[in-house]
DNA sequence: CATCAGGCGAGAC
DNA sequence: GTCTCGCCTGAT
């Protein structure tokens, strides 16, 4: 069991923020925090939160190798809330209210297909299908505690699918996209490894080379599976707050290279403004 | 009941 | 290149 109690950092506003559907809660109580289960890089965690501290159910040595870097504990984010600008009321009230917001360094073949399926979509159906898919594809694994989890689907297991079989996890008309581009990776068509040593332009491009990819998934994609925090996805709203709030133009420049992670504090903000 | 969700592909022009 | 339209399906 790993403890810390770190500025910044809240597991409650990740879940919510919907950039990880295979981060959930799993109950809440009073004296315990409340308690949540990540399925991620082939892993489980559990992780417990209790106010300002965030206990992690695993090694010392499994925290430093895999999670600090998975929950981006190196960035300092109070950082960039600073660089905001002080005469924008709006940004500065998004970022207060999602401050324990990180941008997660989450595997890029998941991205892609998280996001394929986020298309038109609610973020409660979406968790239900990519769970339907890790049971239907993904390897089956166990903890030590003798608890079994599914590692997410393999491309090649996608690709391998009968496309009936896909529709029946609740995809609707993505799931001709999702077998598309299974195979598309699968084949070599597309080469995930080079991705990641592309500019951020030209991994955007090669991204939307999937089908089912468009600007918005691709973006996504960039910032959650390839730690692109320049990307800034326009979605329903981030679209109607640029209207709203910045009838003049939103000011990417002052920004540059931290775009995302300021998309994400916009999101979540109207996300769950609009919840209530 | 209609509308909408973290859009996209295909076809028209 | 830009514009329009149809799309699975569950939640509200």
């Amino acid at each position: 069991m790993v403890t810390i109690e770190k500025d910044f950092f809240s597991i409650r506003q990740i879940c919510e923020s919907g950039q990880c559907f295979r981060l959930e809660k799993l109950g809440e109580s009073e004296k315990a925090g409340e308690k949540y289960g990540l399925t991620a890089l082939g892993r489980y965690l559990e992780i417990v939160q209790k106010g300002n501290e965030i206990s992690f159910d695993c090694s010392q040595e499994e925290f430093e190798l895999v999670w600090k870097g998975y929950f981006d504990l190196e960035e300092d984010y109070g950082r960039i809330i600073g660089m905001i600008d002080e005469t924008d009321a709006y940004l500065l009230q998004a970022s207060t209210y999602g401050s324990g917001i990180r941008i997660l360094r989450q595997d890029l073949w998941e991205m892609i297909v998280s996001f394929i399926i986020s298309q038109q979509n609610h973020i409660k159906r979406i968790r239900k299908c990519i769970d339907l898919l890790s049971r239907k594809y993904g390897e089956e694994k166990h903890t030590e505690k003798g608890g079994c989890y599914y590692d997410f689907p393999k491309p090649e297991a996608l690709a391998e699918a009968a496309l009936e079989d896909l529709y029946a996890c609740n995809l609707g008309y993505r799931c001709r996209y999702i077998h598309d581009t299974a195979w598309s990776v699968s084949s070599g068509e597309v080469d995930l490894a080079r991705l990641k040593d592309m500019g951020y332009e030209e991994a955007k491009a090669e991204l939307m080379k999937l089908c089912g990819v468009g600007v918005k998934v691709a973006e996504c994609v960039c910032l959650f599976g390839l730690h692109r925090t320049e990307a800034f996805p326009v979605d329903t709203h981030i679209n109607k707050v640029l209207r709203q709030q910045y009838p003049q133009g939103f000011p990417f420049e002052r920004y540059k290279g931290y775009e995302g992670t300021l998309q994400q504090y916009i999101f979540y903000f109207d996300l769950m403004k609009q919840e209530k």
